[in-house]
RNA sequence: GGAUGGGUUCCCGAGUGGCCAAAGGGAGCAGACUGUAAAUCUGCCGUCACAGACUUCGAUGGUUCGAAUCCAUCCCCAUCCA
């Protein structure tokens, strides 16, 4: 049986400082990053979305960073095609792979090899779907896959199904999967997670994120497409349009946000039980190297 | 000092005699997750020895079979008059 190639991830949630503990390891073992976010393959997007600054990168490369315009449809197929496009051109260089991020289905689709099928989002007929009630889709569902289990109230689930249905026949899903993989989280205690979060929060509005939002505006991005993006980019946009009255108000609902969307990403990683968590009281970069030594020196065939 | 409106579970806020541990929202906690995932959705959310019991609706006392809801006094808060 050929070996696998191998691919470090590190995942954590917003503000746990992986993106510096990647550029760190990658520089020790001769790698080159795959940022897995699904907010920084957008251009302008910078401190808004926590993109490193080039000074940061430390000259590691970093991939799948800036490769669409603000506005663009961009999902979980393209991160995974152009994830697999950059592992391959790294690994054909001699390179080690390192896939950094905080969006746990772009990290997922990787590491499992989601098998997507050709049943791409079909724009239009969503459009259609969009005028009926979740209520309704449901129904549609019901009549064309009885049984099938979904929440009946999770809209976007239900319509994605639907379109998985339309015109074609229901194609389960399946995996592949191409990388040995060794999978290190980190996370802090609640508290001290909730001080870098509002810490790095503080730093960024004073670096300028609210003048990039503005720029992002003035160039023509649309409010919609900055509500969608969430977080940063909606709360600041609708401070800037006046939806949110101060600027108070307005970092008081982000800094929310933004915890509760760190939560979320805990769940999904914690759900990985092959995940192994890094002491961040201790010497991670340390620990973090014992592992992907003992790591690489497994003999797996 | 006078008038009026208020004080409800972490917060906001419904509730004006039993169906109230108390609507709804927020926050919090746990979870789900294969094509916009920073999305979308689910459960829990007074306490406990948890199909039952106990404690709560500013405080105290009262009316009543029964009170968050009625009465009295008191303490706060808001606005207005002085």
């Amino acid at each position: 049986m050929e070996r696998l190639p191998e691919v470090i991830v590190i995942a954590g949630p917003n503000a746990s400082g992986k993106s510096s503990l990647g550029v760190a390891l990658a520089k020790r073992y001769g790698g080159e990053i795959i940022s897995a976010d699904s907010r920084q393959v957008f251009k302008g997007l910078n401190l808004g979305s926590g993109k490193m600054t080039k000074e940061e990168m430390e000259g590691v490369p970093h991939h799948l960073l800036d490769v669409c315009e603000p506005g663009e449809f961009f999902s979980m197929a393209d991160f995974q095609r152009l994830a697999y496009a950059a592992i391959e051109d790294i690994l054909s260089r001699g390179k080690r792979p390192f896939l950094v991020g905080g969006t746990g289905l772009y990290i997922a689709s990787v590491v499992e090899g989601y098998e997507l099928t050709g049943q791409m989002p079909d724009l239009a007929y969503r459009k259609q779907l969009e005028q009926l009630s979740t209520e309704a889709l449901y129904a549609m569902l019901q009549e064309k896959l009885p049984g099938y289990l979904v929440d009946a109230h999770n809209r976007n689930r239900v319509m994605r199904l639907l379109e998985r249905l339309h015109d074609e026949a229901f194609v389960p899903q399946g995996k592949n999967t191409k990388f040995r993989t060794l999978r290190l989280g980190i996370s802090w205690d609640r508290e001290t997670l909730q001080k870098r979060i509002k810490e790095r929060l503080a730093l960024r509005l004073r670096q300028g994120m609210i003048q990039e939002v503005q720029g992002l505006l003035d160039r023509g991005v649309s409010e919609e497409f900055l509500y969608k993006l969430g977080l940063e980019y909606r709360f600041i946009a609708q401070y800037l349009t006046g939806a949110i009255a101060s600027q108070e108000e307005m970092e008081r609902l982000l800094f929310i946000a933004i915890r509760q969307f760190a939560k979320r990403q805990m769940t999904w990683f914690r759900r990985d039980r092959g995940l192994q968590w890094l002491d961040m009281t201790g010497n991670p970069f340390g620990e973090a190297s014992e592992k992907i030594d003992a790591f690489l020196a497994e003999e797996t065939c």
